[in-house]
DNA sequence: TATTATACCGTGAACGTTCACGTACCTCGG
DNA sequence: CCGAGGTACGTGAACGTTCACGGTATAATA
């Protein structure tokens, strides 16, 4: 029974230093901020006893000095609103406890990739201190990018990526993972084998070639006979997914299994529906939006990977406040562990992301 | 492309709510705390008038002045190390952002259930104005958590819950979600039905009951021809669980999936391979320790419930803290969704926990 | 009317840190 | 030897809030 506990001495401060070195609060102050105007012999004695007295800085005091408050601009599209509004909850939830030292200030674009140039323009220009962003189109927002890294502007993206752009981080439920996961998935609810398709959608091109071989490579990995017998660009047209839908049940009467990644799954449950193909044939999607809940329960739809949106949320506004506090960088590319949403944790997630909001 | 951006105004204090009332500083923040010595009148105005310009209090300033380090104490055990650092490292997380104001204070016993009590004696003693613990042994905490409620000492339960005592809440991972996920992943695994059985360990019988219930409400839901044809209690002792689990195999020559719901699978899973049933069993567990890794990674299990120890940790602390600062009072039983990790989200999840450590 | 009590409100000092400014000392060309 | 310029350090005021204390009315009592 080790109760390793330790001495509830309280906080050393700055001051404690000063007075343990015989020198002022001025020059620890110079000597722990790195700033010109000290003799680098005392520098090192401060920072020598700083840490030997375990100095921690109290993160209340430096912020009630520094007025300056950190705006961050968040600009996210309206639809599908139950998606983004989550986001938001997330970024929201995480900026709560450094309250008005740092700012939120919420953009909204209609649509993923409809006017995210013209917002990200429009931040910049109010001079913000760092955007979180979900690039709709990369190609078009990469030199909005280059600019915010000029200005030493940190830009994180979520959900989406824009790669090979100057930007701090993304957040993002690793695409790879998504596919292998469903794929994986798909295999095990086959274990007899089966042909199985592949619905994608509008998403970044990047994204799309990830998700489709992590699906390849978990199907193989399995190697029970399953293939994958058809991938299917479903756009984001709900008329051309629907027909295309159709026309992949024609091609494959024995097909056993799909996974649908597009945001709109919807059009391709309804093709499998028309067909009378309901539980001869196991679905799993991405996402999670009301329409999708009730085939959830129902069992049509045996499982969907939800990418967290709270969670992402959350993480990259931890990583860019870090950033514009410490300058300490995040890792390039936060992935979040997306979630197997099934007809039995259904109502704890619901209950849960309702439960979060108040 | 609306901007919904607000006036970048800087923020209210309390000053201003004092200017614009012509009184005091010292009125206001009385009128703020239902403090004695304010005319109930005055104080509606204040109320009014600092909903009116949208007042904030600003936390950096209210921690900063008051002195008082708010303590709470954290009790875990030391086995198993993996999972309970884990934790540990979500309270600490969590716990960042207030730094100095919060002192957390690490006590530990060798093994759950091994010397809970005299922690909590000996943290009630010291003085501490929260405790996380995780109940080993519920039935002989009780009067501890009573004791605390006496002395207005909020307690939560994290992983373990101690039903029916005065905590504040509990954080888990819903034990009924958790068997009711591994009875659909296991019935999902088998379309062409068959039996299996249910393994349970030591935990408190609550938990225990919970998890059957949910896999057994699972498994009939889809209702494929699956049945639960063995309820064994593997309890903590290795040997044990294992004759009783070569014994399951013997007397079910046809078994077709297994959930493992002890912290310690692993018994049951060499029972398997002794028996050369692997791969003709679907086998799925709870928890993450490292030697389940390579198993899960061979494809002997299948997948394992994860109960995300960081998330809880995490959960646990805001909630104490949140009450500790404003008194809110959180749900009863806080649920963490679990997650379900195959061999597929191995690899990330893996990555992410190490990561999180520094 | 003078005195005390009470209710209400103003005042100022802290909390730990940051930043602009002030000051002491040293160096060096004139 | 003087003062200009520079380096190294001390000083004090702020940031928004809390809290103990002191002050001023009005009411109650002698």
């Amino acid at each position: 029974m080790r109760a390793r506990v330790p001495p509830p001495a309280r906080p050393v401060g700055i001051k404690d230093i000063a007075r343990a070195l015989g020198v002022s609060i001025g020059t620890v102050d110079r000597a722990l901020h790195n700033k010109p105007g000290i003799n680098p012999d005392t520098r090192r004695r401060v920072l020598d006893t700083a840490a030997a007295l375990g100095y921690r800085p109290n993160l209340a005091a430096r912020h009630l000095k520094s007025r300056t408050t950190i705006r961050i601009s968040v600009q996210l599209p309206q639809e599908i609103a139950l998606f983004w509004d989550s986001l938001r909850d997330g970024i929201r939830e995480a900026a709560a406890p450094f309250e008005p030292t740092l700012q939120l200030e919420f953009r909204s674009n209609p649509r993923l990739g409809e006017g995210e140039v013209e917002l990200f323009e429009q931040a910049l220009a109010s001079g913000v201190n760092g955007i979180i962003v979900a690039p709709g189109d990369p190609v078009a927002l990469e030199p909005c990018i280059r600019q915010a890294a000029r200005n030493n502007i940190p830009v994180i993206c979520v959900v989406t990526d824009a790669p090979g752009t100057e930007r701090l981080a993304s957040v993002s439920a690793d695409p790879f993972t998504v596919g292998s996961v469903a794929g994986e998935l798909l295999s095990r609810f086959l274990p007899n084998g089966g042909d199985v398709a592949f619905f994608t959608g509008w998403l970044g091109t990047e994204d799309h070639a990830e998700k489709l071989r992590g699906f390849d490579a978990s199907v193989n990995a399995v190697g029970r006979g399953v293939h994958v017998v058809a991938v299917v660009e479903a756009h984001d047209d709900e008329r051309t997914g629907y027909r295309r839908a159709l026309a992949v049940l024609d091609a494959h009467p024995d097909l056993k299994g799909i996974f649908v990644s597009t945001v709109n799954s919807l059009p391709v449950l309804r093709a499998v529906e028309r067909k009378g193909r309901t539980g001869q044939i196991a679905i799993v999607t991405t996402d999670l939006f009301p329409a999708l809940v009730p085939r959830i329960r129902q069992g049509q739809v045996a499982a969907t990977i939800y990418q967290r949106p709270v969670t992402q949320g959350r993480h990259a506004l931890q990583a860019l406040y870090q950033f514009l506090l410490d300058g300490t960088k995040p890792p390039t590319r936060i992935k979040v562990v997306p979630h197997v949403v099934m007809r039995s944790n259904l109502d704890l997630l619901l209950e849960r992301r309702s439960g979060e909001t108040p």
